[in-house]
DNA sequence: AGCACGCCGACT
DNA sequence: GTCGGCGTGCTC
């Protein structure tokens, strides 16, 4: 029989698998998506089998499996996910092993897990050399003296036993202590085992319920008396048992009965109260009940998307939708019912929303609906947690999945629904590490699956909405809104000619409109955008300002709460010097914070308001729960503040929204800047108005002429979508053409320049190869080439955290040219040269933003 | 990413 | 003399 090989995928910061061989004593090779044990450089790791073909090497030798983790035909990973995560892998160009560790929760890889336990030889060998050190004798087959320290620290600790990475964090350190222990393993003077984080399956603990026994009847509460006996402490309990009205964790009565034990055995031997081994709640307001919520009578737009996808579902293949559904439309209800659909026919469903508007507010309207079949993914859950969730999630118990980008990895088994909320919100790009949008991951993944996948927005992104126009996805649109409330007014007021107060960017106009709001007991929001409006030290000498040691942006950015200057590029924190750095003689002067102005400003002009702030100064903590449930309290009537009030956050009172500088992002060199000003305007605007009466919004620009602030004057998303698309397409930019941005970084400015003309030259190559194949076929000879290269040129900021950027744009006109290019790229990818003049080089495949 | 191995300064 | 600082090279 021919040696059987698996790929498999390490933890490691390097771009490929690891081939090992499975022990001819297994009865099988290992699944796709199983978690492995694997020697790895003297270490074991836990690694992920791969769905890819093992690479054969030459000349390395081929280790051999250590281990399974998963019990067979349960793999952590399931073969769908593998082939997901082998498929990112391949399109994003990112390293197998970092794209693997995405897919599972922390505690399931990474780290060697192994413990080391001293054998009984072991402390006979131990004990023999140390009679040696007394009298000499010939001490062949006795343990070195380095192994001697190991087998030392093994019995001085608890049970002889130790875990790895302990004896490796041991002081003084024991030089080649893994090799040791595997030298000393194989004499079997000590034995291995492993932590399996998680190998016990999902955590279970035990829950209390109040039972239906003598509840509530009137003449049951002698019988009560009985069983509970004299103690105020046990009558307490069954109340907060009662009160509870469902399972309650141990956990929970732990704190305020600390001997509940003892407490609830008579009322468990009288059948009052009932226990169960049940799963463990995922977290605190996990456990909280809430009202139930019934499906809703649907509108007649939300009827016919749901006919329709609901088709798709019965289909029970692959359809992609777009659902485009003006703000207000109930695009969630239309959510809530397709996936109690997808449950009753026993799948799960994956519902994927930008992190900032992953809400308790949300959460909760899924729970509401679904109980304990929601599982959310949000950012702060503790390792443990996460592999609760994970768990609970992989063994079915948890269907339905909410969460920011990540959820698109979650192992929800039979998936039948993924549903991309905002789809057109940045935050589903990942911008580090695997660079990967979990919009365009989703997709995949419903194809794989055959699942149906929901793209839902108001203002969707110019790939989706190409695509649903010319039929590639289903376009679904919704007009109507439930409220009989029109859209809010629009006024755009000029900058140029209105002459704003230069430190506030407040027109008498905007004035007028926030006195007036207040005056009627309304509420206001006030935008202004955080980079606009960015404090900065300026000399008052030579004029400089203060910028940072270690990039070249023009300046640092001052927040006046802590007096502390922060770099917005590297993150370097430092206090403000004395004098100005570059003559030093000057001093350094401030403003407020942008925010701060306004609110001065506001509190002074617009008579009797009561103005909150809201900003990075005051949001730290709990500041921005606590703010914003003050406004909406209505404990003030204007709130200033940044964008990140424009999604996630509801303001019923509000009937007035002002935008400062509405066209300031227009101004970045950047291919989206048109696309993200018009769906932050729409998005804003969409605040104001309360029951059935408009709202007004009032947006300041310089350019009020420009079609992505025009268009979003007149709530007309199709209008604005043409005017871009026709640039877009004269211009080869996304939809119509594919990007990948190539970056190359490094200390030394030569080398990195150097490095990027070096990669410029293969992709030319490969490029001028793939024109060659174009050539050949016929009529081709009047269109552009299909692949493009654009630079290198230094990036926006050269120089970041001491690091010398350069980049270049790939710009190709269909996908898979670009795709067969970027593997020819892929080996020359990743560090180069050493110390000083050391590069790195990567690739980030339909880049958000070319800055 | 770790970690071994190797080569130089400041401690017992 | 050893400890440990990081520079460089390797991991199936
Ligand atoms: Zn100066
Ligand atoms: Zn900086």
């Amino acid at each position: 029989m021919s040696e059987r090989l698996v790929s498999v995928a390490l933890p490691v910061a390097l771009d490929r698998g690891f081939t090992y061989a499975v022990p001819a004593s297994w009865p099988s090779v290992p699944e796709p998506g199983a978690r492995v044990l694997v020697p790895f450089a003297n270490r074991g790791l836990v690694g992920v089998v791969r769905a890819a073909q093992p690479e054969r090497l030459n000349g390395a030798r081929i280790k051999l499996l250590e281990e399974v983790l998963d019990p067979p035909g349960a793999p952590s990973l399931t073969p769908e996910l593998a082939r997901l995560c082998e498929w990112v892998a391949d399109y994003y160009v990112a390293p197998v092993g970092e794209v693997y560790r995405l897919a599972l929760p922390g505690l399931l890889t990474g780290h060697d897990v192994r413990r080391v336990m001293l054998s009984e030889a072991g402390a006979q060998a131990l004990a023999a050399a140390r009679e040696v050190v007394l009298q000499p004798v010939d001490d062949a087959g006795l343990p070195t003296a380095a192994e001697q320290r190991v087998l030392a620290a093994l019995a001085a600790a608890p049970r002889g036993e130790l875990a790895v990475e302990r004896l490796i964090d041991l002081r003084p350190r024991i030089p080649g202590v893994l090799r040791l222990i595997g030298d000393l393993a194989a004499k079997e003077l000590c034995t291995i085992s492993w932590d399996e984080a998680g190998g016990e399956g999902a955590r279970v603990e035990a829950h209390y319920r109040r039972t239906d026994y003598l509840r509530g009847a009137a003449t049951a509460e002698e019988t009560l008396r009985e069983h509970i006996g004299r103690s105020k402490q046990r009558r307490a309990l069954l109340d907060l048992l009662e009160g509870a009205g469902s399972w309650v964790p141990a956990g929970e009565l732990r704190g305020p009965f600390p001997g509940y034990k003892k407490l609830l055995e008579p009322l468990l031997a009288a059948g009052l109260v009932a226990v169960e081994e049940r799963l463990r709640a995922l977290d605190p307001f996990a456990a909280e009940t809430l009202e139930p919520s019934l499906p809703q009578t649907p509108t007649a737009d939300q009827a016919a998307a749901l006919a329709t996808l609901r088709g798709d579902l019965e289909a029970g293949k692959f359809a992609a939708s777009l659902l485009h559904g003006v703000t207000g439309s109930g695009k969630t209800e239309v959510y809530l019912q397709l996936i109690a659909d997808a449950r009753a026919r026993g799948g799960g469903a994956i519902v994927l929303v930008p992190e900032i508007a992953l809400t308790p507010q949300l959460s909760d309207r899924f729970r509401a609906r679904f109980g304990e079949t929601v599982a959310v993914l949000h950012s702060g859950l503790t390792p443990r947690q996460r592999l609760d969730a994970w768990q609970q999630i992989r063994m079915g118990a948890r269907p339905i999945v909410i969460g920011a980008r990540s959820a698109v990895f979650a192992p929800v088994p039979d998936l039948k629904v993924i549903v991309v909320d905002e789809e057109h919100d940045a935050s589903f790009k990942q911008e580090e590490g695997v660079r990967y949008s979990a919009r365009d991951v989703a997709l995949v993944r419903a194809r794989d699956a055959s699942a149906v996948a929901v793209l839902g927005s108001a203002t969707p992104a110019l790939e989706t909405y190409e695509s649903a126009r010319s039929g590639k996805i289903r376009w679904l649109r919704m007009t109507t809104r439930p409220t009989t409330r029109p859209l809010p007014e629009v006024e755009l007021i000029s900058l140029a000619t209105h002459r704003p107060d230069p430190e506030t960017l407040l027109t008498g106009r905007m004035r007028t409109a926030l006195v007036e709001t207040v005056a009627a007991g309304e509420q206001a929001i006030v935008f202004l955008n955080r980079r606009g409006f960015a404090t900065t030290l300026i000399c008052d000498r030579c004029g400089a300002l203060h910028h940072c040691p270690d990039c070249s942006a023009p300046a640092m950015t001052y927040h006046l709460g802590r007096n502390r200057l922060m770099c917005h590029w590297c993150g370097f924190i430092e206090a403000p010097p004395e004098r100005c750095v570059e003559c030093g003689e000057g001093e350094l002067l401030h403003g407020n914070a942008g925010t701060e102005r306004v609110e001065l400003a506001l509190a002074k002009d617009v008579p009797g308001a009561r103005v909150l702030r809201l900003d990075r100064d005051t949001s730290r903590g709990k500041g921005l729960l606590e703010t914003l449930a003050q406004f909406r309290r209505r404990e003030a009537d204007i709130l200033v503040g940044t964008q990140m009030l424009s999604k996630g956050h509801d303001f019923p009172g509000v009937t007035l929204v002002g935008i400062l500088q509405g066209d300031h992002g227009l101004g970045l060199p950047d291919i989206r800047a048109s696309e993200r000003t018009f769906q932050l305007l729409t998005q804003v605007a969409g605040r104001a108005g309360r029951g059935d009466r408009p709202g007004r919004v009032l947006i300041q620009a310089y350019g009020i002429k420009n079609p992505a602030i025009a268009f979003a004057a007149e709530h007309d998303f199709e209008a604005f979508a043409a005017w871009e698309l026709d640039k877009r397409r004269e211009l080869h930019n996304p939809p119509f053409g594919h990007l990948a941005l190539v970056r190359i970084s490094g200390p030394d400015q030569v080398a990195v320049q150097r490095r990027a003309e070096e990669l410029a030259a293969v992709i030319r190559a490969a490029a001028e190869e793939v024109r060659r194949k174009h050539a050949e076929e016929p009529g081709s000879a009047e269109a552009p080439p299909p692949v493009q290269l654009l630079g290198p040129k230094a990036s926006l900021i050269e120089r970041v955290n001491r690091r010398v950027r350069w980049q270049m744009l790939i710009r190709a006109s269909s996908r898979p040219p670009l795709r067969w290019l970027l593997r020819q790229l892929r080996p020359r990818l990743g560090d180069a040269g050493s110390g000083e003049f050391k590069t790195m080089a990567n690739v980030d495949v339909d880049p958000q933003s070319l800055i």
